[in-house]
DNA sequence: CATTAACAGTTTACAACATGAACTATGAAA
DNA sequence: TTTCATAGTTCATGTTGTAAACTGTTAATG
């Protein structure tokens, strides 16, 4: 018998299953971006951008470039998009020329109110479908999973 | 008690927290896709296609606009990136001179061979990382997870 | 106080990813 | 033999994103 053998291919199976499993998560969430972008006729990255105004009165761009993760220049491209649109608006920082401030228009208010209905309503369809009993071991393994990912990318930029 | 009312609390709260756990799979997977660009310097939508060469002789320009759920002309402008970097070659399809074969060079298989290797070595570290013991259950929530996406996806596109 | 640093935001040029329509050329069917 | 279908390319366009150079403005420092 050759135990090792066996238990290396063993783990080979597991990690291509896993490498698996997390494409299809991956694929299916990029599905679920594009339907909600077409839904709302809005890109992705403004609709990314507009939700972060959720519970804050003024954001600047430095703010959003910091939330999203993005450079600056894109934010000032997304803002424009979003002001073309009318959800969003700019006005001067009085205390501070060189800032503006970001603010959502009323039917910026409604655009995210829609959003966020949508949005919860699939979460809440996504976690219906998994009995009551088991969603506490879910959450477990998927916590897991990502304990796993994490430790695994801080080893790659080490 | 209000037993109605905290019951969908508590849904609302765990649909909340599903979108959590798996927005952060998916940026994980965005970092190491980054990662893995920057590496082997192709850009990554190159290294998706290459690697669908694997266990192929030959490729046309259709089956890999199938595969990879892209637009012809996507597969063109791929195809063309490849070829600069000498990991492609394309010669006529004898049969049907409409047909154009795509096929690896021996750079083509040395890198295919580097970035299988990468890859495999991440996840096995990510399956490492689980307990032995664990990993069967993790495979059975991830699979009901995957289930429900699935679900939900087929309703919304209904 | 004048110069220099740092900061906020914009513009511009570029690259990657992706589609759709128009086009060329070939093969198959009527 | 005309017509239709197929394979692939080109071109125009849109989305997502960066980096560098630039304009103003504020803050710090000699």
């Amino acid at each position: 018998m050759n135990y090792e053998k066996s238990n290396k291919t063993l783990t080979e199976y597991q990690a291509h299953k896993l490498r698996e499993i997390v494409d299809s998560i991956v694929t299916c969430c990029n599905d679920k971006r594009t339907y909600t972008k077409e839904k709302f006729g809005i890109p992705y990255a403004e609709i990314t951008c507009l939700l972060l105004f959720k519970g804050e009165r003024y954001l600047t761009v430095k703010d959003l470039a910091v939330k999203m993760e993005v450079a600056k220049s894109r934010i000032t491209k997304i803002i424009k998009g979003l002001m073309a649109k009318g959800l969003v608006e700019k006005i001067e920082d009085p205390k501070d020329n060189r800032v503006k401030l970001l603010s959502l228009t009323p039917n910026g208010y409604k655009k995210i109110e829609e959003i966020e209905k949508f949005r919860l309503e699939i979460h809440k369809k996504l976690i219906n479908n998994i009995d009551p009993h088991e969603r506490g071991k879910l959450f477990y393994y998927l916590d897991k999973l990502i304990e796993s990912m994490q430790l695994v990318k801080e080893e790659l930029l080490k």
